[in-house]
DNA sequence: CCGATTATAATTGCGCACAATTAGATTGCG
DNA sequence: CGCAATCTAATTGTGCGCAATTATAATCGG
């Protein structure tokens, strides 16, 4: 008779944390859609943004160390932002290898109907803003933690 | 002079538990990343070969509801889990929609190499397995409002 | 000042992720 | 039975995400 493999807990999806922030992660995503697609904007596109509404006129990579994103993934999503007419991409005059990334008018204006996509998330998440912000801080250390020991 | 905009809390990209949950999991996926090229295998792949060393010989559809995936993310991944020998995809017999995922022998003998990659990711993390756990069963809560939410 | 090194983006190629559509099988209702 | 509604996968098209490579600019050491 076949003999059924023994059960080894750590290998079992349900009690894997990183499973838990992959599927979370989705979950996220699936409930942004419908807020992000009135301002036609995908969820990528959308944190580009919230670096931009605080920080405006910044290099690629300063956008990359803030999102943990390469050149790869930002260039062509920051080109369909320009096609958008939300930014600008000029290269810097002091330092020709940086392409500086400016809001446009537009680009600023989108901030005022943003305002409400956190509200829709927040609501979705039947958390109240403490509980939030326990686990944003745990996931936080959690990811410094995982990002030092790549260093190693 | 130029206002400045006031800052919006709930707009900063810090103050955002999606953002936290969507960067861990980029750097879940980094950490993984050597561990998983050793079994020559993506995450999602890992994820797939999980379920089916739970249960083998299932149906896609289950796969995906395990995972939260479609048959648009599934079926090339798991053409490409059949090209690599790890499993068979077979027409059930009783169903002649489904499509049923069994392991070979090969794909069943990679488990014993795979054992190695949660310890790896546990000492990553730098967690205790008490303080992982406590942040998996706060996530699975929080997806699963999420997913609720999608349902209204 | 020149050549090597380093830094910044862009490009290419591959593998997800998902919406929308299509194809074929099954079920259910009159 | 007959046909509509439903179900399961596959397909197509778009947009990440990242490794590897390339191109160009800046810097550094002799």
């Amino acid at each position: 008779m076949a003999k059924k493999p023994a059960p080894v807990p750590l290998l079992q999806l349900d009690n894997q944390l990183c499973f838990a922030v992959y599927s979370t992660g989705h979950a996220f995503n699936r409930v942004y859609k419908p807020l992000l697609d009135r301002l036609k904007l995908t969820y990528p596109q959308y944190l580009a943004m919230l670096v931009l509404w605080e920080q405006d006129n910044v290099p690629v990579k300063d956008i990359g160390e803030r999102l943990f994103l390469d050149s790869g993934t930002l260039t062509p999503l920051l080109k369909r932002l320009e096609a958008a007419g939300l930014i600008k991409r000029t290269r810097s005059v002091e330092d020709e290898r940086q392409m500086l990334i400016a809001l446009t008018a537009q680009g600023q204006a989108l901030r005022e109907r943003a305002k409400a996509v956190p509200q829709g998330i927040l609501a979705a998440s039947a958390c109240t803003v403490g509980e939030m912000a326990a686990m944003k801080n745990d996931l936080v250390a959690l990811r410094d933690r995982l990002n030092a020991a790549l260093g190693d």
